[in-house]
DNA sequence: CCTTGAGACGTTTTT
DNA sequence: CGTCTCAAGG
């Protein structure tokens, strides 16, 4: 027996031995479940299964790749490459490329992100005349997606009384019609958006029992990581794969279940015991990831919890510090002091930069963080937000490679047909919808023929429209014999996007210039890549597979590797660190305002504290301001229930006389505190009074004497300094150089040079915080600053 | 037909 | 506060 077994506990041993029939391995926090895994498929390979055999499901592709990784070191290189490991989406993408034909899709399909998904739908409440207060497109968005993830398909709500009573309930009774009509127009663009993927997929093995049995046949040995973030689609495909040959091993914890929101249900792995009777169960307990003092305070925090699987969780590490809980005075102090907190142990303990890790609830907390990081001079990379693929320069530029590869995908067609400008306006695009739609064909195929079709365009514009289909057509042909890179700069250029987005010489636009060249720059990478591979794939559709599905977390930057690391909490599963910052402990934040109102809601918010907190090694902090900005207002704040519940004796708790150790100057205090009317209350009287540890407060007056506001509104601590400085009014036409001056958004700053001359002024201003910008005078509210 | 400005609106979490 | 959408002018 291979020398890495003996690595293992008794518990992880049997997980890795028992290859066959069906098997749940319950894993707790940080007991190495991905070890187990790794050595799971690597003994399986040296049993003598073939790697072509083993489909090895996860949540992120990123972990895909390093479990690979791993297993290439113990297995080699070339067995382990043959091994299909992915996300859910992104395997059965692959499948439905192959197969999707049976179903009326081109191999080629487009897969539609949220946003297009949206913006579909929207268009069919405009187009049916609907009310868009009440069919909120999002809110649509997400019923059509509960739908699809538990398999209910338009032609299934309509035979569904319920549901249909459901969405009356909700004022939405025509929810079937745009549901149907949703399904007819994603088709017609040869497009899948994500929930597609799974529900395709099951079709597919649902009606052809050949392809089916294919796949079956194909995949004796399914392992699926992460079990209890999978939804009911998920679930289905995995049973219909696995039922031949029940070699099927399900990983998870229920404890960790955070995404019940996007249709998760904890309940599989209920009803695997249930599917498979005779089904082992191991359990993997011990951590081996955090000191003794987190693991039992984490346990004390998910015995909150009713639902959950009896699990006993413990550890043989060191006790360890405390868990530091920590008051700010506001959301910019507590940027401040946690930035501080890292300097320190930087400084003091030589901790490597990355390994801290601030988390959070919502990706707008994210922006204190990085001020205060920045301040210092502290490398961060942060997770998340909006995404490089979601800007608006780069999914045009996308949109015209999706175009080349697919015409019909009708949410890039109208992406780009008028951008740049070429004189094909609104009511041209209209008049294209309306035939097409009365046609039931797709946009691009009225504009091929549009002299066939009666659409009421004129000629000149008919001409436009050809032009710009021969154009695409153009970019095909090139796309079907050049690689990714050389098509992609050939289109940046001849499409005009380039030409436009460079004569922009705002700040923004110089940035969009930036950014494309950055995604030009990424393909070029990813061209050389594929071309360094055996049989690899530089082609621009295998480009578009590639970051249509790109995870938050797979995106790996060699230049990142030394930097302090922030992110969501949802994004930090399966994640440790020596250090973590759990930060915004506040009602109404964690736990969210949204997630208070079942029980089972609450209960999901505080597994996701749970696995929060299990991401640390060393030490955790939890921190929480006083007041928070939040939709540009100052709101007051209470301290998250989820502090209470952590026994006492786990915790260092440091609430300050007078908020924060880092004890702001009185002027800042006080240009805090807002007039009462100001203030929006959200104290909440839930769990009866504050928690125990604010009693150590020593009683602050409530009211304090508040001074005049400010018309100015203070972001941050430096702004307060700033407004203390004091601001003359005054027109800027005598802006010298080297004249300190203040911008509403980007703070304090030096001019450098004043151009032009009268409406069309303009200054380069060095910003100290925000860095060189180029602004028309008429337009920045200049303010000088007396030096 | 395209640019510009005012107003409404919104924040959970993500494949 | 920021972004996006919708209406009026060029």
């Amino acid at each position: 027996m291979s020398s890495y077994i003996d690595q293992l506990n008794d518990a992880q041993k049997q997980a890795v031995l028992a290859t066959e029939g069906p098997m749940m391995v319950i894993a707790g926090a940080g007991s190495g479940k991905t070890r187990v895994l790794t050595y799971r498929i690597a003994h399986l390979m040296e049993k003598g299964v073939d790697s072509f055999q083993i489909l090895s499901l996860t949540f992120t592709n990123k972990a895909a790749r390093e479990m690979k990784e791993r297993i290439a070191k113990i297995v080699g290189e070339s067995e382990a490459k043959n091994l299909w490991m992915g996300t859910f989406h992104s395997v059965f993408a692959k499948i439905l490329r192959i197969e999707g034909s049976r179903l009326g899709y081109p191999s080629n399909f487009t897969i539609y992100d949220s946003e297009d998904s949206l913006k579909v739908i929207s268009q069919i409440i405009k187009e049916n005349n609907l009310d868009k207060e009440i069919y909120k497109p999002k809110s649509v968005q997400g019923r059509i997606s509960s739908y699809k993830n538990n398999l209910i398909t338009p032609k299934a709500y309509a035979n569904r009384a319920d549901l249909q009573e459901n969405d009356a309930a909700a004022k939405m009774p025509m929810l079937g019609n745009i549901y149907k009509a949703y399904t007819e127009k994603c088709f017609r663009s040869g497009a899948m958006d994500f929930d597609d993927l799974l529900l395709k997929t099951n079709e597919l093995l649902h009606l052809f029992p050949d392809v089916l049995a294919k796949y079956q046949e194909r995949f004796k040995y399914i392992l699926v990581d992460e079990y209890q973030d999978t939804n009911h689609s998920q679930y289905l495909i995995v049973k219909a794969l696995a039922s031949k040959y029940e070699n099927v091993c399900v990983v998870g914890d229920d404890a960790q279940s955070i995404y019940a929101f996007r249709g998760a249900n904890i309940r599989n792995i209920l009803n695997f015991q249930q599917d498979y009777p005779d089904a082992k169960t191991f359990k993997l307990e011990q951590n081996y990831r955090s000191t003794s003092n987190i693991v039992e305070a984490a346990n004390s925090i998910i015995s909150k919890n009713k639902d959950q699987l009896e699990k006993n969780v413990w550890t043989s590490n060191d006790r360890g510090e405390k868990i530091v809980v920590h008051k700010a005075v506001s959301d910019s102090d507590e940027g401040n002091y946690v930035s501080s907190n890292i300097f320190e142990l930087h400084q003091q303990n030589r901790e490597a930069w990355n390994s801290f890790c601030i988390l959070y609830r919502t990706n707008s907390q994210s922006r204190a963080f990085e001020d205060a990081l920045r301040k210092r001079n502290i490398p961060y990379r942060i997770y998340g937000g909006v995404s490089f693929y979601q800007r608006k320069e780069i999914k045009d530029l996308l949109a015209y490679f999706r175009l080349a590869i697919n015409p019909i995908d009708e949410e890039a067609f109208k992406r780009v047909i008028n951008y740049p400008a070429r004189g094909i306006g609104q009511t041209t695009i209209d008049r294209l919808i309306n035939v097409a739609n009365a046609q039931e064909k797709s946009m691009w195929e009225i504009a091929e023929n549009i002299y066939l079709y009666p659409t009421g365009i004129n000629k000149p514009t008919q001409q436009r429209i050809l032009d710009f289909v021969e154009r695409i057509k153009s970019y095909s042909v090139l796309a079907s014999k050049h690689d990714a890179f050389e098509v992609a700069a050939h289109i940046a250029k001849t499409s005009g996007l380039i030409k436009s987005i460079s004569e922009d010489k705002t700040p923004e636009g110089v940035s969009r210039y930036e950014n494309i060249q950055e995604l030009l720059n990424g393909i070029k990478d990813f061209s050389e890549q594929q071309q360094q591979i055996e049989d690899g794939d530089a082609s621009l559709s295998y480009y578009l597979e590639d970051i249509a599905l790109l995870t938050d977390a797979d995106k790996d930057n060699p230049e990142d590797v030394n930097k302090v690391n922030l992110m969501t909490i949802h994004l930090a599963k399966g994640l440790e660190f020596p250090y973590v910052y759990i930060v915004g402990m506040e009602e109404n934040l964690f736990p969210s305002m949204m997630s208070m109102n079942t029980r089972s809601e609450l209960e999901e918010e505080r597994r996701l504290f749970y696995v929060a907190l299990t991401r640390a090694e060393k030490q955790a902090f939890l921190t929480y301001a006083h007041v928070r900005y939040r939709w540009g207002k100052l709101i007051d704040c209470e301290p998250s229930r989820f502090i209470e519940e952590i026994d006492e004796k786990y915790l260092d708790i440091r609430v300050p006389e007078f908020g924060g150790f880092y004890s702001p100057p009185d002027e800042v205090r006080n240009a805090f505190e807002a007039p009462k009317s100001n203030v929006v209350s959200k104290g909440n009287d839930n769990f009866g009074g504050r928690p125990k540890f604010e009693k150590k407060t020593k009683s602050e007056p409530t009211h304090r004497p508040v001074p005049p506001r400010k018309h100015q509104k203070l972001r941050s601590i430096s702004d307060a300094n700033q407004n203390l400085q004091g601001v003359e009014k005054g027109a800027p036409e005598d802006l010298a150089q080297g004249e300190r001056v203040i911008h509403d958004r980007f703070g304090l700053g030096t001019v450098k040079e004043v151009i032009g001359q009268g409406a069309d002024r303009k200054a380069v201003i060095h910003f100290d915080n925000a860095g060189e910008k180029r602004l028309l005078l008429k337009f920045a509210k200049l303010q000088k600053a007396r030096a």
